[in-house]
RNA sequence: GGACGGUUAGCUCAGCGGUAGAGCGUUCGCUUCACACGCGAAAGGUCACAGGUUCAAUCCCUGUAUCGUCCACCA
């Protein structure tokens, strides 16, 4: 052995594994192999595959959310391929509309401009090199984390044919009754001058004061005195005998701005033990209260602007901000002996702006709707036959719940970076027209003139499509093979956002569900379980951990723990144990190899008993792990990996040998040597898809007769498949 | 206000009708010829609480407590 040239092999395995110089030459070769795309793959993958990538928002770095993702997808991916299906994971990038403008007027911001002074134009061109830039980057930060995406197909969701296609879903919508354009209340954000969905907005629970003020011949309750101005009813309780002889007349009432007189209504909505059991209707402020002036066609005054501020029609108060309107309408309402008194520990919620927690102010405006109520049915119908199904069926039951209570959705956005609304609106009737085409001059209902909608889409409408617009319905061969897809793998707090709207979207636009499966993960939190965040400044960068620990150990510690749709807990000793494993899985690789210089692979020596008792545990084991793999439980099968690698096949088996190797027996030694190797080439596969760069590299020095990639290589087994 | 989920070793989590498991951490001992990114050994849990079903419950049922998440128009 000694006078034996080192062979290439050896020259290898004699530095310690180095992640760092391994992994970009190994994606390297992943990527001239040009088996990323489905139709390069050897003769046996046959049966599509599919997983269509959530598209990283193209605004930043990626985050350990996305590193997990890109692991549990390119896991299954991996798998599929060797069990030998035509295998294709769709890259993209997401313009993420609002999230994008956001990130950027905050680099606006700090570089003392302001969107609101820039040109439109400008400003989207900016925005649009911004995100070209990051996409670039981002995508580099994919391939680093081991992603075996095909590139070639990549999607952009600004791309002209992607844009096409929601150009067609609206025009769709339309024609099919299922859009409408009017006036609602919506949910507008003073800060970023945009209205939002209800899914933007959140809930705070507030503490604030009830101001109990003299109204007429009532005592009204509000936490929103400023709107008094707006009143256009007053309204009470049917069933309420204190104000009988009211309703359905006109009352007069002395306010800040003079006299004046309002009509009483009744209203089931209208509860009796709260406040007074009297309300003060304010319809272009309130969502109940527009409601009620809908129903009984009560005119709605604005009393306050896109700004927040009080407008014209407010008397003295006009140009005041709410808060300090408020103050000061209280202490006039005082001096006035109006104000008959204030509780200051009122609890209520109150709806903000996902994004800078700034108090929602409802305002009316047009706005495009998309009548969700048919297609949420149709939605609810291909979850409950089992043509799509939810991994852990407690997101069955959120879903459901959710879409029995779906409300219309607003579509329009009032930013610039988006998808354009192909719509035309009239200036003399305000009616909205959908006008793909770009040609129509003038209104069709009344003749009047007509300009271009400027607002652009909710990034969710368009994202909506995604699945069948990437694959390039409905004409492509990839539609025709890919579609429907098989698994949706996504954060479980998009659920709403995204994956409801994909399944709503998808059977109205292709009467096909988009996919099969749907796998949620939940958030990664750091070891305390707190949110990551940049501001508390536990955010555990992925890149970072690849680069200090090496992707694969990044990758077992976002898998090993992490059960589908609960949150997991990431911390960077857990990554260092698994760049541990990592380094035990080289060594071992190391032991056998040196032990099996000598042995002839051509020659099957015959197994003893002892040793065929090993390669049976090591089937069912594989077994197992197969099992859990198609299960979706990759946290199982991750560690019985980790488990029967180094506890069985290090600690127990390849200690054990160590007698037989140095066995006078021949026979002994031979059927040692041959199970060995057979262990060990079986867990390099079985861990590929797990840890994809240390194996391909391991697999390419071991002397096996198949020449070809590990990537395509041959899953152990071949039973145990579910598709 | 409603819905959903959790409560198992110091921490993160598995598990399952038949007298408790893993990883990390901790303690002790090892320069053992693949590996100190290692090897060997050990300590540590009335499986939230109270009832019920059962020959048998951590596991099933009911209730309580507690934490968390999502949804929700009481001014």
């Amino acid at each position: 052995m000694s006078d034996e040239k080192p062979s290439q092999i050896n020259v290898k395995l004699l530095k310690p594994y180095n992640p760092k110089e391994t992994e970009g030459r190994i994606y390297k070769i992943w990527e001239e192999s040009g088996y990323f795309n489905p139709y390069n793959l050897p003769e046996r993958h046959k049966e599509p595959f599919t997983i269509i990538m959530p598209p990283p928002n193209a605004n930043g770095s990626l985050h350990a959310g996305h590193a997990v993702f890109v692991t549990i997808e390119d896991l299954i991916i991996r798998y599929k391929r060797m069990r030998g299906f035509r295998a294709l994971w769709v890259p993209g990038a997401d313009h993420a509309g609002f999230e994008t403008q956001v990130v950027y007027e905050k680099k606006l911001e700090k570089e003392g401009r302001s969107r609101f002074k820039m040109d439109p134009k400008e400003l989207y061109q900016e925005i649009m090199d911004f995100t070209q830039s990051n996409k670039a980057f981002m995508e580099n930060q994919l391939r680093g984390l081991g992603a075996s995406c095909d590139w070639s197909r990549e999607k952009f969701t600004l791309d002209a044919d992607i844009i096409e296609t929601v150009y067609k879903t609206f025009k769709k919508l339309s024609d099919d009754g299922l859009l409408y354009r009017g006036k609602r209340i919506v949910n507008w954000c003073t800060k970023h001058q945009t209205s939002l969905s209800e899914l933007e907005t959140t809930a705070e629970e507030k503490t604030d004061s009830l101001y109990y003020i003299k109204y007429g011949p009532f005592t009204v309750a509000t936490v929103r005195p400023e709107t008094i101005f707006g009143d256009t009813a007053i309204a009470v309780n049917p069933e309420d005998k204190r104000y009988k002889e009211f309703i359905g007349k006109e009352v007069e009432i002395d306010t800040l701005l003079g006299k004046i007189k309002l009509p009483v209504i009744a209203d089931e909505y209208v509860d009796k033990e709260f406040g007074t059991g009297v309300v003060k209707i304010t319809p272009a402020h309130d969502p109940n209260d527009f409601a009620i002036g809908l129903k009984y066609n009560l005119p709605a005054v604005e009393v306050i602007d896109k700004y927040g501020k009080l407008n014209e029609k407010t008397g003295k108060y006009a140009g005041l901000k709410v808060d300090e309107a408020r103050k000061l309408i209280i202490e006039d309402l005082e001096k006035a002996g109006l104000l008959v008194k204030i509780d200051e520990n009122y609890k209520h919620s109150v709806k903000s702006c996902y994004k800078c927690a700034k108090t929602i102010e409802p305002k009316i405006m047009d706005q495009w709707f998309v009548k969700t109520a048919p297609l949420a049915e149709k939605a609810m119908e291909a979850v409950s036959s089992g043509k799509i199904r939810f991994v852990t069926e407690k997101f069955e039951k959120i879903f459901f719940h959710w879409m029995k209570n779906i409300q219309d959705w607003n579509i329009s956005r009032q930013i610039v970076w988006g998808i354009p609304i192909p719509a035309k609106i009239c200036k003399k009737c305000g009616e909205g027209f959908v006008d793909l085409e770009d040609e129509m001059k003038k209104c069709p209902k009344c003749g009047g003139e007509v300009y271009d909608d400027p607002d652009t889409f909710d990034t969710w409408f368009s994202s909506g499509q995604w699945p069948f617009a990437v694959l390039g319905y409905p004409d492509s061969n990839d539609y025709k093979i890919y579609y429907p897809t098989d698994v949706m793998e996504t954060g479980s707090d998009i659920l709403f956002f995204w994956v409801a709207r994909m399944i709503m979207l998808g059977i109205y636009v292709t009467g096909e569900v988009p996919f099969k499966t749907v796998y949620l993960h939940g958030l990664v939190r750091d070891v305390n379980r707190q949110k990551m965040s940049k501001s508390k400044g536990n955010v555990i960068s992925p890149i970072e951990m690849s680069d200090k620990y090496g992707t694969d150990a990044l990758r077992m510690a976002l898998i090993v723990g992490n059960t589908p749709g609960s949150d997991m807990a990431l911390s960077e000793d857990k990554i260092k144990g698994y760049k541990h494993f990592a380094n035990k899985i080289w060594n071992a690789s190391r032991f056998v190899l040196e032990n099996t210089k000598d042995f002839d692979f051509e020659k099957k020596p015959e197994i003893l008993e002892k040793d065929k008792q090993l390669l049976d545990e090591l089937a069912g084991e594989i077994k197992a792990i197969t099992n859990d793999i198609e299960n979706y439980r990759f946290y199982l099968a991750a560690e019985k990996l980790y488990h029967y690698f180094w506890h069985n096949f290090a600690d127990i088996i390849i200690e054990k040998s160590k007698a037989c190797l140095a066995s006078p027996k021949k026979g002994e030694r031979e059927s040692a040597q041959w199970t060995l190797f057979e262990i060990l080439s079986t867990l390099i596969k079985t861990l590929h898809p797990f840890m994809p760069f240390i194996t391909e590299e391991i697999w390419s020095i071991l002397p096996t007769k198949d020449k070809n990639l590990l990537m395509v290589g041959n899953w152990p087994i071949q039973e145990e498949n579910n598709k």
